[in-house]
DNA sequence: ATGAAAGCGCTAACAG
DNA sequence: CTGTTAGCGCTTTCAT
């Protein structure tokens, strides 16, 4: 059984004092006289005091917790975005409540029902890939819950977002295996109805295009997981052995990619230089290990709950929204090394 | 601004009813009449009302939340720990704060006084690395908070424990590699102030013993992360070129020392036969494929929050604690494949 | 400089 | 069957 916790009370009582008296002592208001102050403090640390955060946060109106809705918590990427959103949040006070919508719209919608239960004073998301219907986002505006999508935004909602240029990422891998010498690039994409998919195929052409290669529909293919590689690489293969360059839509693609030429005894990168696109840290497990676009998680949490504590705290309901877009990097390994 | 946010006395005000009878309406209270009932929890979903958890938490000394303390959301073994929580706390109405100590004792208490703050209803505890002392987990037992520690468990506290035969595990990967013909075997371990790190060693030790090698303490190196790999394994191998097997503590130590003897130009699993520990799906990248022990995060994670659950649900502060002992297999792959 | 009292949203005696 | 009321722990006027 959970045993009496100790309030201000216990506190006021032991001193003789009122409750509101040690309430202010607790928090140092300037009434209060000094010699009162200490005794205060002190016999809350000595009773292992803690303040009780639903009672300040029935009183103030405010849970000091933020909620965070991420489709699962096992990807590297979403544990390195929560990660970058608990350092921020813990150092400025709050709590962060994590749900996973595990990719289902009816787990996002009761994860959303939890956290208005819980008052939070605001929330991120990265939406399911089975949501096409808001109306529990809408649900957090119409109360005033600030709210930023990040990575897999929502676009028939304004508010702020935090997204990574995946365009100028797929460039820059492109842009690389050009420069390298590459002359037959072929991209391994993703399907075209999700927004990433689209950016990256964009780049990869502009990319071909900056550099006056002529661009070919058959070399885009989709294949976008490991067991579509397993499947689509040889014959890929066997129809164009020219190709001398591949950027996939994904570092699981393109390590498995990498497996399967090995095993058809085309070396990479010398016959065929890899590019892939995440850096979880199979990248620098992978042999070789793979060239790929940094996606920073870790740095795209800290902006999104950057952007929140921006919206929380400030008095006045601006609806000045913003979007962030983090740029990219190339990270450059092996799989793309010709001297 | 955060908007008034809809209560029963809202409800109460519109339908022209007492409060109490709006809670128990919504409630399904048998005192209340049905049309009533459907009145009160129709005019409810109009209205989008939520119950304030906050409140219902001080009224009820209960916060219907669970905290977790681990040392990194970003490794591969803890994320499936949480997942597996979550899955089990959400069915039973809980929510779930997620602490990450980062490895440090002082972060440590910071989380475990959050917690507190909170009035959880229970904790779950994987101890950092730096974790000497334990009061303050001490606290929860005084407040009759229920604690259950997984994998990293605390010696000195008794109370539910959740971990995996570390010894077994251990045991089972340096029997295999003395099966397939290793007799110069060296443990890559993690230092011993972690119980698991104990048992593995021990594991390796009753290895040898059962099959009659000699134990050298010059074989157990301290070396348990990717960079002490990078630092440890070349001067070792050095020193050692006899060593033909070698057993690491967590699996990215043994893929990193993996990459290194490659660069050495020794084969594995030819000349050295590489087991690993944890099964993280990078396993299944590494080049050899690794073999390892499995350890059943998710499995871990639904197993202790049910023994939290248990005690928090039973009324009497019965002090039987349980540790359930999941066993551990082995997962036989390249890097020790020898025909 | 300190205390009394109201109230945040909700539940549960107790009273009708 | 429904309403009144007290109180969970805390802050904050308003008194003194």
């Amino acid at each position: 059984m959970k045993q009496h916790q100790v309030t201000i009370k216990d506190i006021a009582k032991e001193l003789e004092l009122s409750v509101s008296t040690v309430s202010r002592a607790l928090k140092n208001h300037p009434d209060i006289g000094s010699e009162t102050k200490r005794l205060v403090q002190e016999k809350a640390r000595q009773l292992k005091y803690e303040p009780n955060l639903m009672a300040l946060g029935l009183r103030k109106n405010k849970s000091n917790t933020i909620g965070v809705i991420i489709p699962e918590i096992v990807h590297h990427f979403f544990s390195s975005v929560i990660s970058g959103i608990e350092d921020i949040a813990y150092d400025r006070g709050y709590n962060v409540m994590v749900c996973q919508s595990n990719e289902t719209f009816e787990r996002e919608v009761m994860n959303a029902q939890a956290l208005l239960s819980n008052r939070v004073d605001g929330v991120l998301v990265s939406i399911s890939k089975t949501t096409f219907n808001f109306d529990h986002f809408r649900n957090f505006i119409d109360q005033g819950i600030p709210i930023v999508f990040f990575d897999r935004i929502c676009p028939d909602i304004i508010t702020d977002r935090v997204i990574i240029d995946d365009e100028v990422g797929a460039f820059l891998a492109v842009e690389h295996l050009i420069r390298i010498g590459c002359k037959k690039i072929v991209h391994f994409a993703a399907p075209q109805n999700l927004l990433i998919a689209q950016g990256r195929l964009a780049g990869y052409q502009r990319a071909l295009r900056q550099y006056n290669i002529p661009y070919d529909p058959h070399f885009v293919l989709h294949c976008d997981s490991r067991e579509l590689a397993l499947e689509k690489t040889i014959p890929f293969f066997n129809i164009h052995p020219e190709v001398d360059g591949l950027f996939a839509v994904n570092d699981s693609t393109a390590i498995a990619v990498m497996q399967i030429l090995n095993k058809l005894g085309k070396q990479v990168p010398k016959d065929v230089a890899v590019v892939g696109f995440g850096d979880g840290p199979n990248a620098l497990i992978a042999v070789p290990s793979l060239t790929t676009i940094e996606q920073k998680g870790y740095e795209i949490g800290t902006e999104a709950v950057s952007f929140l504590f921006d919206k929380i705290e400030k008095e006045n309901n601006s609806e000045n929204f913003q979007t962030k877009v983090i740029f990219p990097t190339l990270v450059k390994r092996d799989s793309t090394k010709r001297n």
